[in-house]
RNA sequence: GAAUCUGUAGCUCAGCUGGUAGAGCACAACACUUUUAAUGUUGGGGUCCCGGGUUCGAAUCCCGGCAGGUUCACCA
């Protein structure tokens, strides 16, 4: 049994008279749909002549009834647009039902319904849609937050009720796109972004390819996976935490470029950069470089910019954004001399450790030499890094999969393009050498064995492709959720996933219907137990049968049940002995 | 994982030093033929997150849970 709300009952009451009268509140037949309310914004004013006969459906936002004329909001998925109710012109002869009593009556916000009519300009200058016949097409049964606007005079939009808790908005999604406007945008936005994407990279005439996501070895990435089992096969599999490995085979396999949009998973911490599963576009181009790959960062995100918002200029928070091309490039030990003052590029590992404590970086014995770098990098330049900027030439320790410097030992071919603080991006030129690649995955395997639960696994079948031979090859990882974030100016990445991860809602105890009348309750009085507090069989039984009969009688009278008869003494001693 | 804040009506929130809950919107009824956060009058609606404790008495104080936000740490 369910514990409805005042105006949940209300609601199923209305579907329920719906019925009777005759309108089937979910109608089977398709509903004829000739414009949105966006294109009668658009498009009225210069075209009067193409809106005399309009049909529109959409969902019921806001009621203004004013005796036998209302006003009504209607949203579809391109914004609102506001109807107007006539009952004489909705009901010319004497029976006014289908306005007094479906229309005022029956209706309620969050409804949806479909719409026939012209449209004309209000006394107040309002586009509006002057009914001529409705219809319903689905009941809502539970009420929307009501979030009302108003727009002043400087055009500054004022929002009353906002309904803005994080957690509904992300357990019920769907609510939030319904009353936040805003939201659907960023969601449209995150489309586009990915749109801009695959048109720019199928122009270029590379492959979009799909490769495993149950993987019975992960790799490509320093993460922690989720484990699974196949049950046929009575084997472990992993969820990818990359798909560069796959990636790269393709690549041996002949194709010039390939890429993937890559659901990802990593069993880590939650915070608002990280979701246990993310998305991720990986690109892989023969015969290319890491330099080559920086052109393509630098155009396409640019092209995103443009794209999304008709600038290279996007406000994120209290920063101003510019993605205009050329960005600029640092070596990571030229953006650590430019942050801290200290050229770090001759130090030995222990002069190195020297330098980060000086920094006031936490170091332990553990730390080599690329893993300090790294750490003074992160403290002391990632934060900094605003507008859109190139790190080159990593540490070899810290990436396994790229190709070792043309010119500087002890570096790898590899950049991460940071913006607005975070990593968005990261490159190599990849390792293409077999012999080199195992000496790697090897050093990965001590890792491991000294407790680094994010150490790579050594994948023979990956090093096989590589003996026949992979061409030189530029990599591309893309973070599409980070990105977004970005460009869309969301705090948080739970604002740019439609349904977020999150702990399981917690569920309320309670008995059904047939539990109660298991130990003898009649239906009538179902209700009454579950008023008094009693949500299962369990604290029912715990019940004093005097007081129990006292409180039933009394609650029976107080939701004024005057149908229902109040049970003796002897049956609610029975419900508590059987 | 740590620190910190929050949890009261369908929604947004008040509720002081403890005295069995309030507002606006939403809902119901009535009035109202171009309103726009429509308006006016009246009314209904609460597991005050859960469980303990202190107390004559707890939404309020204490302890423990649960859920969420933020910041930090690891990771993209």
């Amino acid at each position: 049994m369910q514990l409805l709300s005042e105006q949940e009952v209300l609601r199923r009451q209305k579907r329920e008279e719906l019925s009777k009268l005759g309108f089937n509140p979910y109608p089977a037949d398709l509903f004829e749909v000739n414009v949105t309310a966006a294109d009668i914004h658009k498009n009225y004013e210069r075209d009067k002549l193409n809106y005399k006969n309009i049909s529109l459906a959409g969902r019921l936002m806001s009621f203004r009834v004013m005796g036998s004329a209302a006003f009504a909001e209607l949203q579809d998925s391109t914004g609102r647009v506001q109807a107007y109710f006539k009952r004489d012109d909705l009901c010319p002869t004497e029976d006014k039902t289908l306005y007094n009593t479906v229309f005022k009556r029956l209706l309620d916000i969050g409804d949806i319904i479909g719409i026939k009519g012209y449209v004309f300009t209000t006394q107040t200058g309002e586009i509006t849609i002057h009914v001529t016949d409705f219809k319903v097409l689905t009941k809502a049964l539970k009420p929307l937050p009501i979030v009302k606007r108003e727009v002043d005079e400087a055009g500054n939009e004022k929002v009353y009720d906002a309904f803005e808790d994080a957690e509904q908005r992300y357990r019920q999604r769907y609510v939030d796109l319904i009353v936040n406007p805003d939201v659907r945008e960023v969601f449209r936005k995150r489309s586009q972004l990915m749109t801009t994407i695959r048109q720019y990279l199928n122009e270029k005439s590379y492959l979009e390819v799909e490769t495993p996501i149950l993987q019975p070895l992960y790799g490509g990435a320093a993460a922690r996976p989720f484990k699974t089992h196949h049950n046929t096969l009575d084997m472990t599999l992993y969820l990818r935490i990359a798909n560069e490995l796959y990636l790269k085979r393709l690549i041996v396999g002949g194709y010039d470029g390939v890429y993937e949009f890559a659901k990802d998973f990593r069993n880590e911490g939650m915070s608002r950069f990280h979701n246990p599963e993310f998305t991720q576009i990986e690109l892989y181009v023969a015969y290319k470089d890491y330099k080559w790959m920086m052109e393509l960062v630098e155009e396409l995100i640019e092209k995103i910019a443009m794209d999304l918002h008709g600038t290279t200029q996007v406000k994120v928070g209290e920063n101003l954004i510019d993605f205009k091309r050329p960005w600029k490039r640092f070596t990571m030990f030229e953006a650590i001399q430019h942050f801290t003052g200290v050229d770090i590029s001759q130090l030995n590992e222990n002069e190195l450790r020297e330098a980060a404590q000086k920094l006031g970086v936490e170091t332990d014995s553990s730390m080599g030499k690329g893993k300090l770098i790294d750490e003074i990098f992160g403290e002391h330049c990632e934060k900094k890094l605003i507008q859109p900027t190139f790190i080159m030439d990593y540490p070899v320790e810290m990436s396994p999969l790229a190709k070792k410097h043309r010119s500087v030992e002890g570096l790898v071919e590899r950049f991460e393009a940071i913006c607005n603080g975070k990593e968005i991006c990261n490159a190599y030129s990849e390792l293409n050498d077999p012999i080199d690649q195992r000496k790697r995955f090897e050093e990965q395997l001590e890792l491991g064995k000294r407790g680094d639960a994010e150490a790579m696994l050594l994948d023979e079948d990956f090093l096989r492709a590589l003996e026949y031979g992979m061409p030189p090859t530029a990599g591309l990882g893309l973070g599409i959720d980070r990105l977004t974030m970005i460009m869309t100016g969301q705090p948080s990445i739970q604002d740019v996933l439609f349904f977020p991860q999150m702990k399981p809602e917690k569920v309320v105890q309670q008995a059904t219907a047939e539990d109660y009348k298991a130990v003898g309750i009649s239906d009538d009085l179902i209700p009454v137990v579950i008023k008094l507090g009693f949500f299962t069989i369990e604290d029912l039984k715990k019940a004093n049968a005097n007081k129990l009969h006292n409180d039933v009688c009394g609650m029976r009278k107080k939701m004024k049940l005057d149908n229902v008869k109040n049970p003796t003494m002897e049956e609610v001693a029975g419900w508590l002995a059987s």
